[in-house]
RNA sequence: GGUCCCUUCGUCUAUCGGUUAGGACACAUGGUUUUCAUCCAUGAAAGAGGGGUUCGAUUCCCCUAGGGACCGCCA
């Protein structure tokens, strides 16, 4: 048995997005689960639409998702060299044949289809015309001489089998006209050559496979497993584009999804493992398998991500929930004040049990990171006369405080709620409100700890 | 239009011929809570339609409908 090696091979025409990253996701737990190999291979043979950016993009993109590759990143257009030179091979052969078509007796064939409502196949015209025929101006491409007879089977790890007539597959163009070779060529070639054993790509490459398949024979070549699976639709019902709404990971990590939280979303979108939801990532590996994925195209669903992002906040462990912030708050909002840090740190207990996001923490966080409390305007004119008075015989008599606890903190709430004749929100309320300018928020006692008491009597102080 | 694929609560899914069709998210209601949340409890919610096969079909087969992917000298 060779060794389990699997690719994801994006090409960097666009931004890489969730469906991709999945792609990337499913590829890389598979060779895990077999202790085998995981590559990346950027596909930039199109020279126009490709774009550093792009790439660079990708790669951060599986960085931050913890999805690493096994050694360099492959770049497809340094292997062009071989790829003629397989391209040639099967010329020579008899596996492929020149075809002196020019572009506007194609783009003709295939408006006549069209108007015709036939489908569209061209014709083989080359195939048998001997070269001597070849018209002197045209520069010839090189198609692959696909079968006619019979039928083909395909036997996918997820789609099962699936059987199609041969004369719907077309002599497909290996190697254009400048000499450059096109993807089926290239892709399969790659493939061949990095030993991949298992392809598990988007389902929209189902009808590639056919031609690959025919490369690999012709050259014989082990043909490796594949594996198809759904696209992931956009709410619509529609294939993810790169063009339109499709979300990248940026889209995600800038309202403070967790990296894992969006990898156990992704592993369970169009996989299961019976009822289990959660899966931390030792799970992933042990259990993922390809049995588990299902056939019909799912959905994304924004609820969803943020209820498991929920779960994983909760979940962390609040010295690298803190790390997760910090660095959250320095690439999208504000960078954390060093002297607000350790109150930040130790307020996790309570913030995070409010928060879905990073974003949500940051927003619970504002009465600590800013030094004056920012009104919320409706909120500011609960604070009547009856407020103030009660704010300031609290601010009296926690200034008298010597244990500044919990405990006594209470104790004095309610000797207030007593002797006002009032309720716990009476006193409540309007504290929050001068402590952090808004009536929502976390508990009182845990913002007038988080606080301190100095800060407390000075905020308290500020009553207009 | 051709080829191929898909179809269980709104969403993601479990079920591998026999279940009161299960779970999760979302939703609704109630409880806990000074607020917003959390948390807990409860509830509503599904086998596209029609034929077979079978003692019995969500499950197997066929047809119809709906949805999707592909049909490039893009990848």
């Amino acid at each position: 048995m060779k060794k389990v090696a699997t690719r994801f091979a994006p090409s960097p025409t666009g931004p890489l997005h969730i469906g991709g990253v999945r792609t990337a996701l499913f590829n890389w737990l598979y060779s895990k689960n077999k202790s085998g190999n995981f590559y990346l291979r950027i596909e930039d043979t199109d020279k126009e639409r490709s774009k550093q950016e792009h790439k660079i993009q990708i790669i951060n993109s599986l960085k931050w998702m913890g999805i690493e590759h096994n050694g360099e990143e492959y770049i497809q257009s340094e292997m062009i060299g071989e790829h003629i030179t397989i391209a040639e091979r099967l010329l020579e052969n008899g596996n492929a044949y020149k075809c002196y078509c020019s572009a506007e007796e194609i783009e003709e064939q295939k408006k006549r289809a069209k108007q015709k409502k036939i489908p569209y196949v061209y014709n083989r015209k080359w195939r048998d015309i001997s070269e001597n025929q070849a018209p002197r101006d045209i520069k010839p491409v090189i198609r692959f001489k696909s079968k006619i007879e019979g039928t083909s089977l395909l036997k996918d790890l997820v789609q099962g089998n699936v059987e199609i007539e041969n004369n719907t597959i077309e002599d497909f163009v290996i190697l254009r006209n400048d000499k450059t070779p096109t993807y089926n060529l290239s892709a399969t070639v790659d493939d061949h050559n990095m030993e991949v054993t298992h392809i598990i790509r988007g389902d929209d490459h189902k009808i590639n496979t056919f031609k690959q398949i025919q490369i690999y024979e012709a050259l014989g070549w082990d043909i490796p497993q594949f594996a198809h699976i759904p696209l992931i639709h956009t709410i619509d019902g529609k294939k993810l584009s790169k063009r339109d709404n499709a979300s990248t990971l940026e889209d995600f990590s800038k309202i403070g999804i967790l990296p894992e939280a969006l990898r156990n979303y992704l592993l369970r979108l169009g996989w299961s493992y019976k009822d289990k939801e959660i899966f931390n990532l030792e799970e992933s590996i042990k259990l993922f398998n390809l049995e588990g994925i299902g056939k019909s195209p799912s959905k994304l669903d924004m609820s969803r991500i943020l209820s498991i992002n929920e779960y994983y906040i909760k979940d962390s462990d609040e010295k690298v929930l803190f790390k997760k912030l910090k660095e959250y708050c320095k690439i999208y909002k504000e960078k954390i004040k060093e002297e607000k840090e350790n109150t930040i740190k130790s307020s996790l207990t309570f913030l995070k049990n409010k928060a879905k996001t990073l974003e949500d923490i940051f927003n619970n966080s504002k009465y600590i990171l800013n030094d004056k409390v920012v009104f919320n305007e409706n909120d500011k004119v609960l604070i009547n006369d009856e407020a103030k008075k009660i704010i300031y015989l609290f601010k009296d008599k926690t200034s008298k405080l010597e244990v500044f606890n919990r405990e006594n903190l209470e104790q004095i709430l309610n000797e207030l709620i007593k002797s006002n004749n009032t309720n716990f929100k009476g006193v409540g309320q309007p504290l929050r409100i001068m402590l952090t300018g808004s009536k929502f928020g976390p508990g009182i006692y845990d913002i007038i700890l988080s606080l301190g008491k100095k800060e407390v009597i000075k905020r308290l102080e500020n009553i207009g």
